[in-house]
DNA sequence: GTCTATAGCTTGATAGAC
DNA sequence: GTCTATCAAGCTATAGAC
């Protein structure tokens, strides 16, 4: 633990990296120790459980970034809809405008068998609880902010698609331009 | 070609829903052979070009299927609203409510790369086109009704990655639902 | 903490019997 | 047209030197 923080953090964006770009099948330790500019056998230093205890470091750090840029918010000042938009800026930035794709998208392949099944469903529902909680002190009632929140979570989670299938990411930014509306707006 | 023509169909179903599950690199020969009850040879008797020509094959049939069943509404009688909301009920046909991926999702991680970038990128253009010929015979202005078929879009691969990750299949349904509104209606 | 070397298995793909 | 047997290459993972 002498070892710089910044060390650490940049091999953690590298994994992220091939995780998001070809899901947990397609990143081959080949492809990780390509990207982070480590053997191999040192990934499994770090990693004693190796390519699935990645995903899980990746998988969990993304869900705590969540935490802290998506649920913050919450308790910031200022009105609920700056706040959304604030959190819209912050995922354009995370995903690149489109360019990147969403952990919870290409680490759910799998089905029932994927050993993140749970992790990306607790991480989607403390998602879309944060957002209704924004939604709702909003103005609107309870119900309808939550389905709400899940409509932006499907928005984002397919604008990603999208950019992704298409190579263009104008439907995904005009989401993340929409969002405070969705989510805060009386008229939507 | 003296085989039942069920035949061909059945295997290809089977390939496909591999393909839809695990994506392209997680559609390993040994679960494309489980799943088909095929012998790997056997599989390579049918696809000379081996893995890949069968994921190409059955992403060219999915986007066949597209054609016949989200295009073909074009040319049918009925009002535009209609019209849609008889293809969100094939689309939830096709994806099991929910419960399958879709290709041009689980085929398209690798980015660049991929040797079937250019197909998925043509598939949700047609795709795109045919909503917004829809949505623009309903009477929208050309370009609200290219906007809101991209919306479209978004909404629908979204609710299914949403449908995947968290096992609830409430959000793509209510996508399904809204689609005729989203795409024909003048108060949204 | 990183490396080289290697083990053992799975992968995609082929040859040839039936 | 399907199979068994086999191949080389890639995979995940480990051992051990430095």
């Amino acid at each position: 633990m002498a070892r710089p923080k910044i060390h650490e953090d940049d091999l953690l964006d590298r994994l992220t990296e091939v995780f998001q770009a070809h899901g947990y099948e397609g990143a081959s330790l080949s492809r990780l120790s390509k990207a982070t500019g480590l053997e191999r056998a040192s990934l499994y230093h770090r990693f004693p459980g190796g390519k699935e205890e990645m995903a899980r470091v990746v998988l969990d750090r993304a869900a705590g970034w969540l935490v802290r840029h998506v649920l913050a918010p919450l308790r910031e000042p200022g009105r609920p809809e700056e706040r959304v938009a604030r959190m819209a800026g912050l995922l354009g930035e995370y995903y690149l405008q489109g360019r990147r794709s969403c952990l919870l998208d290409t680490l759910s392949l799998g089905g029932e068998d994927s050993p993140f099944q749970s992790r990306v469903r607790e991480a989607m529902a403390t998602w879309v609880e944060a957002m209704a909680s924004i939604s709702s002190e909003a103005g609107l009632p309870r119900e309808e902010a939550r389905r709400r929140a899940e409509d932006a979570l499907v928005q984002i989670q397919g604008g990603l698609v999208v950019a992704r299938g298409t190579g263009s990411r104008e439907a995904f930014l005009r989401v993340l331009d929409d969002l405070p509306r969705l989510l805060a707006g009386t008229d939507g």
